[in-house]
DNA sequence: CCCCAGCGTTCGTCAAACCGAACGAATCGA
DNA sequence: TCGATTCGTTCGGTTTGACGAACGCTGGGG
């Protein structure tokens, strides 16, 4: 899917984080910038609308990459169910595509074939920081999801989650699925 | 260290690579994002630094993701048959894992799930220069590959070949596949 | 042949993003 | 206690991004 967000109060929230992630005040974020602190002031607020030459000082000058101050952190589970989400128009009738995910830049991602047997689940450790997984699921069921969060999928459906936490994988009966791992 | 680039030019760039491969006019694009047509002519013209919420209804518009606005772009045929390549030892004996493609940072992969009718087939223009496809059939049998070097797939076969030349779909029976786009 | 519809660009106007200055509050030393 | 510094916010003024109208251009239809 896009990003239904709004990305006035998402600016907002990404730039106050960001800045205090960095342990440095206002002042100080507007004067590594070259903007007015007044202008800082009022973005955190949630007021304004920035110009991208604008919040693209920010992230130069707090150190992060430009999307990380414009998408809402990915750290929820999202499931998109065969034959849901946004469809690509295409040039012939006998072809749809759905975007389950963009990636980026800087980021590197792994394409796997993953087949499970139904029996005990398996737990995964926590991967490294910033990793996500999107799983598509070929043939069978699975129950897979960060633990406690857990979503039962068929063939055809898609879930992305984040891989830094301990999550589960169990096969409902013999399966198998894409596994796009995905690190920063 | 991050993106040194100027947005500018290549906000500029993008716009128009989209635009161009959505079809449509700068007219039609305005009428959709609900802009001016004389701010995105001066947009694509390289002059001016679009608001925030001016390049997010854009990126709606246009059904591509917002950091697709704003970061710049950065062969041969390989079939893995379903069961067949490296696996990948496991903690627990019922899950398997077949590395099919590795990633690398500064590439961007999108994940697609793609639904093909039988038919007539699919001819698809060559991609950006450097784009790799990689599919991963999920159900029904297709045929597909560079003009002239197509193979026919079944359920967890995967293929990856170079999207930058002309390449071909044709599903011979009703089926669905994951689609990775790889550019760089 | 002309007319019309759509294209992309240019220009003048207006709202708003950004700035600088001033403000009250809080902290710290002398 | 009292300056001095820094913080974050608020207030006019200026720059500029976005808009709407008009322009010239092109391609079809009548």
């Amino acid at each position: 899917m896009q990003q239904p967000a709004p990305p006035l109060a998402t600016i907002a929230a990404a730039l106050r984080r960001e800045r205090e992630r960095a342990g440095i005040s206002i002042a100080e974020l507007a004067r590594r910038a070259g903007l007015a602190k007044s202008t800082l002031s009022q973005l955190e607020a949630g007021t304004g609308n920035p110009s991208i030459e604008t919040l693209w000082s920010l992230g130069v000058a707090l150190g992060v990459p430009f999307s990380r101050l414009v998408e809402p952190l990915e750290t929820q589970v999202r499931v998109v169910r065969a034959g849901e989400g946004p469809r690509l128009q295409a040039d012939e009738a006998d072809f749809v595509a759905t975007l389950l995910a963009a990636g980026s830049p800087h980021t590197r991602r792994d394409l796997y074939v993953m087949e499970l047997q139904p029996g005990p689940a398996r737990d995964a450790a926590a991967h490294i920081p910033g990793s996500v997984e999107h799983i598509v699921v070929g043939g069978g069921r699975i129950r897979t999801g960060p633990d406690g969060d857990t979503v039962e999928l068929g063939p055809g459906d898609y879930i992305t989650f984040p891989g830094d936490v301990p999550h589960h994988y169990e096969a409902l009966e013999p399966a198998w699925a894409v596994l796009v791992m995905e690190h920063r």
